[in-house]
DNA sequence: CCACCTCTGGACCAATCGGTCCAATGCTGT
DNA sequence: ACAGCATTGGACCGATTGGTCCAGAGGTGG
């Protein structure tokens, strides 16, 4: 009774069905958005048939639209971390999300969008939705904020620079998704305010 | 047969079905996404019944779905000529465009995205649906920058900052809607690069 | 007054939607 | 070997999807 997360949490070797679902959840919203998926599609890709999916996720497909979000949304940290912590200034570790960023869009065929707002943008009836993926966001930005303080920014201004910065990134994007070109995310950090 | 392209062109009072359809199918669109929309809603909305949308639009919810990008790419035109052209500075102008698009942000409820990307991002597969977008935003980047240079910015950094200012704005609007705040969208102009 | 056209209204359709349910199939510890 | 459980496979469901079709309403010019 103390931790009920994941139902055994096998340590060695994950039978990945669960997985395999929230992975190719995230990859079609992405992709099409929640509801230009359809389950067929989904299971196809998964390769898991219909009872798992209710099984693993009781309430069907926006239970697993959370999940793939919250995914999402923790590699997106893994990233900042992953930059942010060995960087020198915030800057440069600014410029290595970008760097890593670009990669990534490129791997997944420069045309897929931001996981956690194409699963969380249906409309404003489902609310839960809408806050949950605000609560992400403010994760990301509350993160690279912690890193720009940590390399001396002041604290209103490490804030400030955080939330630029997770505009920016949204916003090349979605503009390198348009033209289905890495570049315009690999210059992001040359936009940020000089004095950081 | 000569111009063929509004039935008759209406000169006084357009009896607007076409248009109803147009509008109703850019509100809904920018709330719910394009396959988030039923035609049944749609059609509801606009208060009009199926047999005219088939025949205002022969490919039906695809056709449409054009049709309501170009009115609010047009839109968006509009307000971005209207904000530059009696501007002293680039960056005056861009200041009233994001004092603009704010005040529609809360006029349209601080949950709405942006028409045209709503109805564009619906997977690779719609080929059409992202050239089309492509090109709507190509057009708005385009425009800025021709007032840009118009304003006294040399040609190559008019390019940069109208794509910059573009960036921020799908990026400002994005955080705005999550977190229901116009104000970050009012104060976008700020993070515009200081020599404009 | 009628022929002609645009436009409307809605019945109807096959396909797909997300979801339910349960029998069979493992794998587990005893 | 067996009980108990988590997991799977898929048949099945009503609702809704986007789309087709056509009868007739409405207006206009001859």
């Amino acid at each position: 009774m103390t931790d009920v997360t994941t139902p055994p949490a096998n340590p060695d070797s994950p039978p990945p069905t669960r997985e395999r679902l929230i992975r190719a959840a995230a990859a079609l919203f992405r992709n099409k958005g929640y509801s230009g998926t359809g389950l067929a599609e989904l299971l196809a890709e998964a390769g898991a048939p219909k009872g798992s999916l209710y099984h693993h996720f009781p309430n069907g497909k926006s239970d697993l639209a959370l999940a793939a979000a919250d995914w999402a949304s923790a590699q997106m940290l893994l990233l900042i971390e992953a930059s942010f912590t060995p960087a020198p200034t915030f800057r440069e570790g600014a410029k290595t999300v970008c760097y890593k960023l670009a990669k990534l869009f490129d791997q997944q065929g420069k045309w897929s969008g931001c996981p956690v707002s194409a699963t969380l943008f249906e409309g404003p009836e489902n609310e839960a939705f809408h806050q949950h993926a605000a609560h992400l966001f403010e994760g990301w930005i509350a993160e690279t904020a912690r890193h720009a303080r940590r390399l001396g920014l002041p604290a209103a201004e490490a804030r400030a620079a955080a939330e630029n910065f997770y505009i920016l990134l949204q916003g090349g994007w979605q503009l390198a998704r348009v033209r289905r070109e890495s570049d315009v995310i690999r210059g992001l950090y040359l936009q940020l305010q000089k004095n950081d």
